[in-house]
DNA sequence: CTGAAAGCGCTAACAC
DNA sequence: GTGTTAGCGCTTTCAG
């Protein structure tokens, strides 16, 4: 099976390697009579372009690099990774690139695969998630040189260009709704709080809080199920239990319900419970699914006590723009803030509005040429920052 | 931001182009003293090889290729996947090797993808998941001389390498576990039929339920919660009910979960469930947490024409080589099958005895060096395939 | 043990 | 419009 070359395009056609090169890359110097008949037996013969000679005279790649540092066997249960990855895969099949993937838990290992990944010209840039605070990232990246687009927090460099996630706003639907149940004290489960995001929702829930003058009580949790049903035991257990909680991912508030149901307790009469992703889990997840409604019905009377009737709804949802609706497993469509700084791009500002429906994790763009999901879309970023950093 | 290249080195070295690649390759031919000296100054120098430059002399990649044809929103929904994209990510972690991997809902454009990948040289083999009956990777594969390994169904053509799963031996657990139970009348609600597994699952729990004198029932589903909910809800509609089923996954026992939910029936009273894959939604969605049980027992008076007494074990399980432990949402070790034919390797025969978690997706090996993961371990067949194909 | 040189497949000046 | 040519960074003969 010997690979067909330009060169033997070229020979076939009794033309100049270059010409041939021209009219495959649809550049002006062949006339439409020419282009036509390469393209024609390039086709015949199945030709493809050697990605590696291409990379090598080109200095560039098609190929964009995600370095996941998360424990493989947690990620499996945590289904906004697969949503992210669904979310650029959608774009790059469209932009016909591709993902090289890396999963590692060990972040001496992280760093390294970003620089070989670079060094090595294999990528054309990275999309890094999960932003901690004192990331080393940012500065290596740019001590790199390679482009970047990061994802959930604003990157500590601020040549870099992000795409965030209205956690405040959350923080203020998600609280607002509680509060205007009537909860006059709230848990909020947060994930790892060296995250950048969960610091950010860590203060702006309390904030929240704060205004309406609420009482808060924060425990951290590693996003896990089982930390998570730790943590809201926690809360419960102690004599002045809040009457809901927020939890930072669906499978914490998986947890709470177990750790609800451990108790003899019920959801959402003892304990209201909002969460952070409106995953599939709260789909599979359903407290309300017959009998389990009635169920809560007879098991209330047990305690009564601690049976609340100001909480009615279980607001599982999240990142919501209106207020969650009532024992809805569904999060409303929500318009996602604008998405980068305009003086990352001078020659080409890629600002734009996205309608996001964050349970399906597709967007409408107002730049109809662009991408249909918010990570597909900053998938788009990374080429469009080559072609704006090597002019 | 310059890239090093070997010609640097050898200029800072006062050696030449050809003495430096020997040192960096480990090869023959440069003294331990100048090794030391080229690797001491290409660590110092932060030298990495360009893949492009390497793999363009080399004509081979150390990418493996992974193109997944199935809808990216449901496939967020399907924990298998991501614990098969953990395991090779396992192996390639210590292999240093690297996924290109795409998702694509489009048979067309996966072929295109699978050609495209192939040709410009990306990629050094491919790993297939899900095969069809009819499937025309093979022949697609096989003409384009692409090394590839099938996973979950040996390929049509057998001059390529598979890794299987114990079909046969799953269904005659699953079935004789029910059976021993006291249920004579099975409901099996398989996943795609035009999956080769499922063909294969589906003969061999018919064939394990007619040697038992039991009956069968069998609806086909799509493996998404909701349309396992459907069949479920199906079976359960019929005055002649079965009084267990079988899943071909875990969203679809799911779904079965709450399909008996919507009736006011009870699992495992009116309906024992059992599912193939074992994944962490078992323990997210456990019919048995407390007061669940309790409420089970609760509900049971009401239907008494439905309860029966016969099965008291939900077996929420999969793939063991044992019987299920009842209301265990915890699979046992199992013995997978050796996974490929000595004959397809001729130079290094691969044949191995995996011992293999199933819930953690990790495998022992009688062959201690290689992978930590079924799927990992397929990874590694790729670049031996490569070995022996072009010596 | 070392150096010169050819070539992998493609692009991009630069001349014709 | 078309052909010639010089790299891109690395590997690999083949002489020294």
């Amino acid at each position: 099976m010997k690979r067909v070359t330009i060169a033997d395009l070229a020979d076939r056609l009794g033309l100049s390697k270059s010409s041939v090169s021209y009219a495959l890359n649809d550049r002006p110097g062949v006339s439409d009579e020419t282009r036509r008949r390469v393209l024609d037996l390039a086709d015949e013969l199945d030709w493809h372009p050697s990605s590696s000679a291409r990379a090598l005279s080109n200095k560039r790649s098609d190929t964009i690099g995600l370095v996941v540092r998360r424990d493989p066997e947690m990620l499996s249960t945590e289904p906004f990774f697969v949503r992210v990855l669904a979310g650029m895969e959608a774009e790059l099949e469209r932009a016909d690139g591709a993902l090289l993937l890396r999963i590692t838990d060990d972040p001496e290992r992280e760093r390294a695969i970003y620089r070989q990944w670079w060094r090595s010209d294999r990528v054309a840039g990275f999309i890094c998630l999960d932003q901690h605070v004192d990331d080393p990232r940012p500065r290596l990246l740019t001590s790199l040189g390679a482009p970047a687009v990061f994802v959930g927090a604003p990157s500590t460099d601020p040549s870099q260009p992000h795409v965030l996630s209205p956690e405040a706003e959350d923080s203020e639907t998600l609280v607002g709704h509680l509060a205007d149940l009537g909860h006059r004290h709230l848990g909020h489960v947060g994930g790892p709080i060296a995250l950048s995001h969960e610091r950010i929702r860590h203060d702006t829930v309390a904030a929240a809080a704060r205004r309406r003058g609420l009482r808060l009580t924060y425990v951290g949790a590693d996003y896990s199920k089982a930390d998570g049903q730790r943590a809201v035991g926690e809360l419960l257990d102690r004599p002045d239990a809040p009457t809901a909680i927020i939890t930072g991912n669906d499978l914490m508030a998986v947890g709470a319900v177990h750790a609800v149901r451990a108790r003899r307790l019920t959801s959402p009469g003892d304990l209201a419970i909002a969460a952070w992703d409106d995953s599939f889990l709260c789909q599979l997840v359903d407290p309300r699914s017959p009998p389990w409604t009635a169920h809560l019905a007879r098991w209330a009377p047990w305690r009564p006590g601690r049976s609340s009737t100001r909480s009615r709804s279980l607001a599982w949802c999240s990142r919501t723009a209106g207020p969650p609706r009532a024992c809805s497993s569904r999060a409303p469509r929500r318009w996602a803030e604008p998405a980068t700084d305009p003086d990352l791009l001078p020659t080409e500002p890629v600002q734009c509005i996205l309608a996001c429906d964050d349970r399906t994790g597709s967007v409408r763009s107002n730049q109809p040429t662009w991408g249909s999901s918010p990570l597909g879309w900053c998938t788009r970023l990374i080429p469009r920052l080559g072609v704006s950093v090597s002019p």
